[in-house]
DNA sequence: TGCGCCATAGGTGACATCACCCATGCACGC
DNA sequence: GCGTGCATGGGTGATGTCACCTATGGCGCA
């Protein structure tokens, strides 16, 4: 069986962490049944080291991992990972644990042992929904690498720009001369390759 | 039992939707322990009728309600009821039908029975949250009120503002005088309250 | 029939934005 | 020391924004 649509023109790669041996058996059967491209990490640490950002993942996460709290492993994958999809599994699972792991921002969440098929379904789910965000994504990273070029000042003054604030008021509030507050938005204007504050403003405000 | 913290100024007010006789005995029970306004509707369209927008509120939803499915009651609530927190419940729920529900926007999602520290702590945590949001809220439901006085042209104009297009680019898409499209523009400006187009930009594209 | 609302279009004038130009001073690294 | 990058400050001119004003034509409602 192979739940993963042809139509893709890779295959999709799941990230696969568990630091259970028990468990290891299993998703290599797993593996081997549902046609994903498998990558296994026995720690969060390890995922996050050797890891490539790719476009068409998603992170299946064993729930009861060691190391920081689950909290905390699951913010740290969505801000690294750019919000790729995580979905949680653990054994012996209640209604509790699966509605905490989806108010920390799980995609999905099961009780393992999960049915092959199940799995495979919330897979696709995840990297359907991930490919369907991917344009943003990129969006997002290329915006932030714009942002990254910019001085403190220029920050400073695009920070009370997209506030709404004009340059006059940006500079009287700096401290500075309006002329100066101009120069700095002249040359923001310029490294986030927008034409005018409109659009750096919404540019800005739609990929925060 | 008084879960309700002395704090607030006034008793925040569960709204309870469950069609299910058998847990009307249970729900009073709880009422009179847990210490909160409780309010019954025996249906979604009952609730919708009769209820009031508080600001203090949360909806408490017996997920197997008769009517639309779960997921367009769970919608139409969040859009109706300004984003009020929903904990849903269920009997014999299963970790498949928290995650559905979860996934479907709910707050808290919980197994019939409840004990009922466990409501009582899920309903103070969705509240303390409503509260948290409402200034958030407020001024959504203003810039609401300000986008709904505005004529269809004036829609058109402010869709293609938000999106970074000149007055002159605006007016060329729409096939209208430059001056018409700035006629548009100064009453957008009047009726939405804010001194230039960068603020307006900044007013919706912060309160969607 | 007249009133109000809307879309259309134009005029004028004050001000802001934006793209060029110029310069000085300061810190940091080669 | 000398270049490089940054913050600071200014000048000029084209263009865009914005607040006023005017006017015409359509459409619905009392």
């Amino acid at each position: 069986m192979n739940v993963c649509p042809r139509a893709w023109d890779a295959p999709p790669t799941v990230h696969w962490l568990n630091h259970d041996p028990e468990l290891e058996d299993a998703i290599n059967l797993l593996a081997a049944e549902l046609g994903f491209q498998i990558v296994a990490y026995p720690s969060v640490e390890a995922f996050l080291e050797r890891s490539t950002a790719d476009t068409r993942d998603c992170i299946v996460l064993n729930w009861q991992m060691p190391g920081a709290n689950e909290v905390a492993a699951a913010e740290v994958l969505r801000a690294r990972r750019d919000r790729m999809p995580i979905i949680g599994f653990v054994r012996g699972a209640t209604v509790r644990m699966a509605v905490e792991g989806m108010q920390q921002g799980a995609f999905d969440f099961h009780a393992w042992p999960i049915e092959p098929l199940v799995l495979g379904a919330s897979i696709a789910r995840a990297v359907a929904k991930f490919e369907a965000e991917r344009g943003l994504a990129l969006q997002r990273a290329c915006v932030e690498r714009r942002l990254s070029s910019l001085t403190d000042r220029e920050r400073e003054v695009m920070e009370f720009a997209t506030q709404g604030f004009s340059t006059r008021d940006i500079a009287e509030r700096l401290g500075i001369s309006p002329k100066t507050a101009e120069h700095h938005r002249a040359r923001l204007l310029n490294k986030m390759q927008v034409a005018n504050m409109t659009q750096l403003i919404v540019l800005v405000l739609r990929n925060r």
